[in-house]
Parts: C-alpha cells; structure tokens; sequence
DNA sequence: CGCCGTATACTCGCACACGAGTATACGGAG
DNA sequence: CTCCGTATACTCGTGTGCGAGTATACGGCG
C-alpha cells in the first residue's frame, strides 16, 4: 500500500511487461527474469511471485486462461495480461521514469548517527567500503562489457545505470577520506574530544535537546 | 526479517541513537528525529514506531522504565537504551557504513522496462525527470548552505552525501538525453521500428524467449 | 465561559512480504 | 530397473509495515 498503485511491489511491474510476450504460469515469468538477469539487483522471492500475481489477477490486471495439469505434473495456472494491465504497466513505467522518488538508503542512514563511532574507526570503514565498492564496480564493468556483444544498448541501461551509481558513490566515499586522513574535515577534534570524555561539547548539548517535548 | 538483525527496521537504529542520549518516550523520540530533519528523506510512520519500539523492548535493546500518566495526559511509557541495544547500535552503524548494499531502485526499474514506451516518450519523460532533479537540487544545496552556520558538519554529512547522488543521477540522466535527442543512441531505429509494427525485430524474438521452460 | 482547532500520545487491525515447507517429474548413475 | 538428486511448481503461516482511528489537554477567540 506504498503508493496508490494496485499492486505497488515493483515485481508486479516486471511481471507485467513479461506476460505481455505471450501468457504464461508464474514459475515460467520467473525463469525469463531471472535469465535476463533481473534478479541481480532484486532477487525473486517465490511467496511474493505468487501473492502479486494472485493480486494483480483481482485487480484485473491479469486474467487466468488455463488451469490444469499438463502430463502428471503439479498443477499450474497459466496467466494472460489484460489491456488495464498492459495500460497499468505503462502507466507505471512513465511515472518512474518522470519522477523521481527519494528512497531511503541504508548507507545515508550509517552516515547519519556515524558520530557514535570515532572519527579513527569511521575512516577504516569506509576504507573498507571503498575496497569492496572497487571491486565490485571492476566485476560490473566486466560484465557489461560482455553483455554489451550479446544484447542491444536497450536492454543495458539500467546495468549502466547503476554503475554510475556505484563510480558516483565510491568517489564520494573517496573525497570523504581524504578529508578524514588529513585532518582537514572540520570539527574532527570536537568529535575526538566527545569520545574520549563521553561529554557533548558545550553547544552541542542544546542542539540535541531540540524538539523535546516539554515537562 | 530483512537481515538477520533483531529489529531490522532502519528506524530501530535511529531510535536507539536518539534514545542513548536518556531515557524518552515513544513520541519525543519521533519529535526530536523530526527537529532533526531526519524524516525528510524518511518520514515517520506513527504505526511503525511504536510496532518497533514494542520489538525492540521485547529483543532487550530498550527496556521500559517508567509507566504512567503524568497529570491526566494519555498513558506513556518512557524507554531506556540498555547495554545489548548499546552495542546493537554499534555494531550496525558499522555494518552500514563498512559494506556497500545494493537497494531496489524504482528508476532503475523503470529504466529496465522502457522499451515498452517510444523512444520520443521516454525521451520527454526524461527531460521531466532532469527539470525535477535540478529544481530538487536547486533547493536541497540552499537548505544545506543554511544548515551549515547552525550545525557541524559531522551532522550534515548524509545530506552532502545524498545530494552528491542526485546530482550524480541528474548528469546521467543528462548524458543519455543527448543520446536520445541526437540519434547516437544505438538501436533507436529498431526500437521504433517495434512500435510502429508492433513486432521484434528478428534475432530479438528467440532472445526474449530465453529461460523460458519447455512445453 | 463555553467552543473548537490543534498538539500530544498512542492503539488496532488489515494487507503485504517472504521464508520454509510440500509434492511431483525427470534424468543419470550404479 | 530402482535410487536419488535436482528442477519444477506452488502453498501456508508468520512477522512486520503502516494508515486510520481514538482520546485527552491546552490555548485562544468570541
């Protein structure tokens, strides 16, 4: 009920768009996603396939066509896209191409109480942070230079995407460093100064008091 | 249940950072993250805080220690950090700061399904997005330059942080647009060829396939 | 001096996400 | 030919997120 979407869990749009190709059982939309490797960034949680599914089929989006046992296997519901899914799934997709939403992000929420830690044990880190984001960035880029022969510029750009978001947060965390190791980042020895006597320096104590409810 | 933490809730860590300070109650602890312009990019949701308070309390990272009503005001319970909420508190600012994560984007979601509008849509759609950005920016960096006389910059780092993405997607955004507008984007014709006849092109139709089970 | 809007402080219950469990089919090794 | 590991296909139950609702106090205005 994030949004005023029917069925807001962004599965349901990846489903869609599959099951516009041709209808189709939930396991096999599944299969499609993960062999285009969009389960990279969001691994497919088989209990939420089936509730978005079952969802999206009482909202109208989705239609069941058939529903039996082909030869002696489990039984299986196959799927067809109905024209408010395909209209849903458009819709969708222009709204997030349009505007942009801010998401919460687990890095900015460290950053935000990282005064509990010392400025000495913040710096190792994000060093730490930086070594794995490197590597990861190499891998990514590998990858996409590989897939870059297969499949066309289209199907790639949200791979190029979110590398750029890695390259933009890794220099980041880098000039961050910097200041950190030089000493250059202001305020540090307040910050020192807070661990060593466990006290807020005076200015401070008010500043955290803020928006305390009155006794 | 996300990780394996207690509580995984990101408001859990911010509750325990505020509450470290002394004990509080449920309310004060929502009204000073909202004096501290925590809420901005994560509002506070009533029915969450309290639900994560109650786990928190029952995991042993907060332990009730006053309850009652003060004059004839609604019943309240007042909180207190202990040791293991302590350390929790610590242990996951590490984690968050130390180890990159990957999060679900609804940009790069929409992204990935993009082929299903013309390119010219998405191109207009983008240009929106850009103006959005700008403006956000625009006034994110004012509000920043504000902040800075009040506040030391140990408390404005997640916001230098979040804005240094924006500006970050907003110049991605930027570059794929000329791109678009300029035809140099690889594959444009097929991709417009795909709307106009309605079918793949050939070499496209057994890739969509891929990872499709066997009938 | 009674009325109402707003701030304070919380409760309740639905809906969703998701992991763990279930059950059958198929293919290859022995 | 039978045993078992793996792929197929789905169900169920639990925990959690969160909006909408509730109830009291206070201040100002007419």
């Amino acid at each position: 009920m994030a949004q005023r979407r029917p069925v807001s869990n962004l599965l349901a749009l990846a489903v869609l768009t599959v099951a516009v190709q041709r209808p189709m059982h939930p396991y096999e939309m599944a299969s499609i996603l993960r062999a285009r490797g969009k389960d990279q960034d969001m691994p497919i949680k088989w209990g939420t396939l089936y509730t978005v599914v079952r969802n999206l089929d009482k909202h109208g989006l989705l239609e069941a066509v058939e529903s039996g046992r082909q030869g002696a296997r489990p039984e299986r519901t196959v799927y067809r896209v109905t024209e408010a899914g395909r209209r849903e799934a458009e819709d969708w997709t222009r709204e997030l191409l349009s505007t942009p939403k801010l998401e919460p992000s687990s890095f900015e929420a460290g950053l935000s109480v990282m005064g509990g830690l010392t400025p000495d044990e913040v710096t190792e880190l994000l060093r730490r942070r930086l070594g794995s984001l490197e590597e990861r960035i190499e891998a990514d880029r590998r990858a996409l230079e590989e897939q870059r022969g297969e499949l066309p510029r289209l199907f790639l750009v949200e791979s190029e995407y979110a590398l750029a978001m890695l390259e933009a947060q890794a220099g980041w965390v880098r000039s961050l460093l910097v200041e950190l190791a030089e000493g250059t980042f202001p305020g540090l020895d307040a910050w020192r100064d807070f661990h060593r006597t466990g006290r807020m320096p005076p200015g401070l104590a008010e500043l955290a008091e803020r928006g305390a409810t009155e006794e």
